[in-house]
RNA sequence: GGGCGGAUAGCUCAGUUGGUUAGAGCGCCUCUCUUACACAGAGGAGGUCGUAGGUUCGAGUCCUAUUCCGCCCACCA
């Protein structure tokens, strides 16, 4: 009877949450080298992640599974190395999706922010934060995130906007930021400055709209051909704004014209016609209107040549005064109705349909327009540079290395960052204004007068941060900067930063411009970026289209170590990642394979004899299983070096699944059975492998391996000290010491060569049974021969007789043959020779009948 | 326009210092409910590793060219 039992089937549900508890209960999450604790030794280098704020949307994505479970693997593997770690949660940050999820709530009670005021708006953003912000919490425990609750820290808190006004007060005072106008992205949806980075293009097919730019009066000329410049525009409203019209100083169809007049159509505002080699003769008419105020080259171009700026359009994207009789007309209606007024004054040309590349709002989707506001700027270069040098000289290391080259070329080519967002939710400039004076009070601490003339009649600047501001500053700001905080102090600069590759510019980049600018220091040492996950069909998961995976529902349906074990074995590093739920299916077996195969072993040991008589006596299964394991172990101690983590994870699958339950313990069955010293060392055999398995495993599916191990070393312990690994079991899995690597033995390898041959005998065997339809019940007779292993095979004979079905009493190994035996069927594997007798063993009749149908 | 990635079994993908007969999962076919597991076990079919050259004793792996697909950056009206 065996002492102790298991249930048959691994209840995951209920396992992953009491394990959960346990783990948090006991502290493992904690790093055991803290600054803020007895002992503290400063000189041990810890590992440290900060993990990335999830978004509040109140869903947990399969990216935010996809970081977690991936920094979590990270954790585990070094927490089991012994080397201290911290990994600091953070729930979330000021950003446009918290605003539009607060803002839909409120057009639904057909209301708008301006109506409720910021201070309430505020009030129901935190509401609603508060109430998602919680479930993402849960979420991301419920993936076995070990993180150090204790030092979890929101970005709205207190501590974070002191770090976020600290940083920028110090830019400013360094004359690293600007305020003033300039032509930024404008999102009329969500009325406000988006950065470059936000603004997507995506093809579109429209018109190209081909019109006359008509001479003034009196402006012809006696010799001209022309009496009017042909100009084509995709975006004829904004005609309005037109301050110029500009050819190439080249080209023989308009020089002559170049500073003659035009007049606006519509309006009868008169610009001149300049000259500049920016225009492409080839396209269009060779002739570019040029309009300052809603386009980045035209603003350029107008800039270089003295022209006056005009704004056509307001906050909604609505024309404004300047826009004469369309004021008020919204921006496409407005290119309608011009048209139809030039198509009436005898000013079109004609119109041509023409593939556009239409910039749109990432977040609201709307078409984004390039308009003239005051914003506030980051000047970047001196930032950018130190953050190129910081790759360049491998102070930070990019894996996969590929994408260094994008991260160059991306800070090479950088423009002033666009700070300022006209937002409510997010951390507020910390600049007043002063009603007297007109002078702007930058300051750490809320000032109640201006610090210039001392009115008191100051007001803050409406504008809030751009949410990666604030996120560029995580790194050091959840570890207390600018407080020099003991974590800052010993946790700073991190090891590791993992991430989605859609993010190397927005979040990556920020975070290492701003470490090196605040700390001096890189915040993170590599920066390791997994790929995104797509549908089972390499598809964006989108909501519209309906192929979303819910990963909560996976987890609920198939385990978390299901799911984890999936994501992280799926991916290679840079690389997307089709999921499907075929292949988390197949790994929810994986885990309970896991977990039978241990339910063996948990009773094997309780069957085993409680000592030995004398000193061991291994076997062939015994010293190949053993080998295959020290060479595991140095594969995934190598693979893990070289951030391979999904490699080393399928290595651990395959020696578990197909070298460690479908040979190893199929052979242990017999060797329990013979008893005694035998089954004793089968049984320590099987409790170390899963042992150590167990601990290869953890990292990647933590749950089933950590209430598995609980169940072997109670067992363990039950039963016999002298199952107990070297130096005794530990507290728990999650702080059990990983397996070191061994240089490798030369009976190693020799063992596994023997051991092979075993196995291809077996096979070859098996193989032929199923070709020859043998009842695979039926025991047979066989003859082995073989001169070289005839040890080997000898002492094997029992093993190969019970995996291969054979009949032990009438199973012949001999070392050579005279005479090949009559009615046989002679195989050859490598050297060795197997004969099978035909007679008798193939349900003749049957198989005629058999072949027959066929 | 610039850059990057992919192209390997019906499908989704591994395959990192070039090395024996190219792997896995799923799917398919044939058997088996053998006391860890049918979320399983045994066996099988299925690939000239996109194409064309080259380097090498040896190339899925390195080099050159090329086709197709995808992505990123830039943004010519």
């Amino acid at each position: 009877m065996a002492e102790y039992t298991l249930p048959k089937a691994y209840d995951f549900s209920t396992t992953e949450q009491e394990i959960y508890a346990w783990w948090e209960k006991n502290g493992f999450f904690k790093p055991w080298n803290d600054p803020h604790k007895p002992g503290f030794d400063p000189n041990i280098k810890p590992f440290v992640i900060s993990i990335p704020p999830a978004n509040v949307t109140g869903e947990l994505h399969l990216g935010h599974a996809m970081v977690v479970s991936m920094e979590d693997l990270m954790i585990r593997y070094h927490r089991m190395k012994g080397i201290p770690t911290l990994w600091v949660p953070g729930i979330d940050h000021a950003g446009i999706a918290t605003q539009l999820q607060v803002e839909k709530a409120l057009a639904k009670e057909h209301l708008t922010r301006e109506q409720i005021g910021r201070e309430e708006f505020l009030r129901r953003t935190w509401a609603w934060k508060e109430k998602y912000g919680g479930i993402i919490t849960s979420q991301i425990r419920r993936l076995g995130a070990s993180c150090d609750w204790d030092r979890e820290r929101f970005t709205m808190d207190e501590g974070l906007s002191r770090a976020v006004r600290e940083a920028f007060v110090r830019l400013y005072e360094k004359g690293l930021i600007y305020r003033g106008p300039r032509l930024i992205n404008w999102s009329p949806g969500l009325k406000t400055a988006v950065s470059d980075l936000e603004v997507e293009y995506s093809e579109e097919p429209g018109t190209l709209y081909y019109f006359k730019y008509m001479f003034a009066a009196g402006e012809s000329q006696p010799g001209d051909d022309l009496i009017y410049i042909p100009v084509a525009t995709t975006r004829p409203e904004t005609i309005l704004g037109d301050t110029a019209v500009a050819v190439h100083p080249d080209d023989p169809r308009y020089q002559r014209y170049i500073g003659r007049k035009v007049v606006v159509p519509i309006l009868g505002r008169q610009i001149p016609v300049i000259a500049d080699p920016y225009v492409d003769r080839e396209f269009g008419t060779g002739a570019l209107k040029i309009t300052p105020g809603h386009d980045p080259n035209d603003f350029a171009i107008g800039e270089k040549h003295g022209l006056p700026v005009i704004s056509v359009l307001d906050e909604s994207a609505r024309v404004n005064e300047n826009g004469g009789p369309y004021c008020g007309l919204d921006r496409f209606e407005a290119r309608k109705n011009l048209w139809e007024d030039m198509r009436r004054a005898g000013l079109v040309i004609k119109e041509e349909p023409y593939m556009l590349n239409v910039p749109r709002s990432q977040r609201g989707g709307e078409i984004v327009e390039p308009m003239i506001s005051t914003q506030w700027f980051v000047r970047i270069e001196p930032l950018a540079k130190a953050a190129l040098d910081a790759v360049k000289d491998r102070r930070i290391r990019i894996v996969p290395e590929r994408f260094t080259k994008v991260y160059y070329n991306w800070l090479e080519n950088i423009q002033d960052w666009c700070i300022s967002r006209q937002l409510w939710w997010g951390h507020r400039i910390p600049v007043w204004h002063c009603a007297d004076c007109g002078k702007m009070t930058v300051a750490r601490d809320n000032p109640t007068h201006c610090s210039f003339c001392h009115s008191p009649k100051i007001e803050q600047d409406a504008d809030v941060l751009d949410t990666w501001f604030s996120s560029g500053l995580w790194p050091f700001s959840t570890l207390g900067w600018p407080e020099q905080t003991p974590d800052l102090d010993y946790f700073y600069p991190t090891s590791m930063m993992e991430t989605g590759y859609d993010i190397l510019f927005f979040w990556v980049a920020r975070m290492i411009m701003m470490g090196l600018e605040f700390t001096g220091q890189v915040p993170f040492e590599t920066v390791y970026l997994h790929g995104l996950i797509r549908d089972a069909d390499g598809r964006k998961m989108s909501k519209s289209f309906g192929n979303v995976i819910d990963p909560l529902v996976v987890m609920n349906e198939m385990g978390t170590d299901a799911l984890r074990f999936t994501l992280l074995v799926g991916s290679t590093p840079g690389n997307d990642l089709n999921l499907s739920l075929k292949k988390v299916e197949g790994n929810r077996n994986f885990a309970n394979k896991i977990w039978n195969a241990g339910r063996f072993v948990i009773n094997a040991i309780g069957q085993a004899p409680k000592q030995p008589l004398a000193e061991p006596d291994w076997t062939l299964a015994d010293s190949w299983i053993w080998a295959r394991m020290q060479n595991l172990v140095r594969d995934v101690e190598r693979l893990f070096q070289n951030y391979q983590y999904g490699e080393a994870g399928r290595q651990i699958y395959e020696f578990f699944w197909s070298e460690f339950a479908d040979w190893y313990i199929e052979i242990a069955k017999l060797q329990l059975a013979e008893g005694g010293d035998r089954a004793y060392y089968t049984a320590k055999t099987l409790t170390s492998i899963l042992d150590m398995s167990l601990r290869l495993l953890h990292p990647f599916t933590p749950y089933v391996t950590e209430a598995l191990w609980g169940h072997l070393k109670k067992a363990s312990q039950a039963h016999s000290p002298n199952f107990s690994p070297k130096g005794g079991w530990e507290e728990a899995l999650i702080v059990a010491a990983w397996p070191v690597p061994r240089p490798e033995e030369s009976w190693e390898s020799e063992k596994i060569q023997e051991f092979t041959i075993i196995q291809d005998i077996v096979r070859i065997i098996r193989n032929w049974r199923s070709e020859n339809n043998v009842t695979p019940g039926k025991r047979i007779p066989a003859t082995l021969v073989s001169d070289k292993y005839i040890h080997t095979l000898q002492d094997q004979a029992k093993a190969i007789a019970s995996l291969a079905q054979l009949d032990i009493a009438s199973l012949n190994i001999i070392e050579s043959l005279s005479e090949k035996p009559q009615g046989s069927a002679a195989l050859v594997i490598g050297h060795v020779e197997v004969y099978l007798p035909l007679t008798g063993l193939v349900a003749i009749d049957e198989e005629r009948q058999r072949l027959q149908k066929e």
